[in-house]
DNA sequence: TTGCGTGCAAAGGTTTTGCATGGCA
DNA sequence: TGCCATGCAAAACCTTTGCACGCAA
């Protein structure tokens, strides 16, 4: 996978417009379809993976029942080394943190449980202050 | 679903004698296989759901290619409401922490991001000490 | 007896794989 | 030209659903 082949560029260029939120699989077929030039499902998914391992984007699971989400990895406002993100289960949103607080967190763990903490794969999933308030129930898990 | 039949007692059994551990959906299913006591997997899933509704057992995601898992709460140890889990990407184990420093953490994102974290989603992913000491590359997920 | 639980098979998703073809370098 | 990428269909998974039958209360 290192050919930049027009699937390819097409596929980040949507990642790139669809910035902080969270993109499924069938979300990118579904554009692509719909926009006249279909990608078909393998290239999706193929595309999908080698940009993981790239760092272009993220891959997160949260929905157990629409499959995992990606979401374009934004370099330009990160967030080097400590940044964590919580994602709101219910709206989607997502928060960067960037606190001392986490850094204890992850220095305890690495001191007393000897677990070295990866902030590019961490995410920390819960409900926002909107969602609290708005709804109550988060439904089922 | 409130009958006690002889699928639901030996479901619960089954995942007690397996506390600590995760059990997937398929594992239950195989398990009754090869004991010689059959249970259809339609049972197996209502049965799951029930209990995480009864609150015997907590699902988690966390491996994405081998669905949901589960694990029997142990109510006298308790290690219900607070507990987190550590995946270590390189060797997959999976690591309990039921400590107080997460509390902290859990307190500083609700008091000051307005952040609630649920502990049923989230991972923390990194590397474990034994995986530290011996290799260094962080394969895939 | 009543109605929930069971089991089978089928269906519904998402993701992966095999293979011939297409296209980047 | 040499490979890698693509696309299609089929397969592999996990999970849910429909329906007739079984069994707990």
């Amino acid at each position: 996978m290192n050919y930049k082949t027009r699937q390819y560029g097409d596929i980040v260029s949507f990642l790139q417009s669809k910035k902080g939120c969270h993109v499924t699989a069938g979300d990118v077929c579904c554009h692509f379809e719909q926009s006249g030039k279909k990608i078909g499902k393998a290239t999706v998914y193929r595309q999908l993976d080698r940009l993981v391992e790239e760092g272009v984007i993220n891959k997160y699971l949260i929905d157990e029942n629409s499959g995992a989400c990606f979401e374009y990895v934004d370099r330009e406002n990160d967030c080097h080394e400590e940044c964590y993100h919580c994602k709101c289960e219910k709206c989607g949103k997502l928060i960067h943190l960037e606190c001392h607080e986490i850094g204890q967190l992850s220095d305890h763990l690495s001191g007393h449980h000897g677990f070295k903490i990866d902030p590019k794969r961490t995410v920390f999933y819960g409900i926002c202050s909107e969602c609290e308030e708005t709804g109550e129930k988060v439904g089922g898990i």
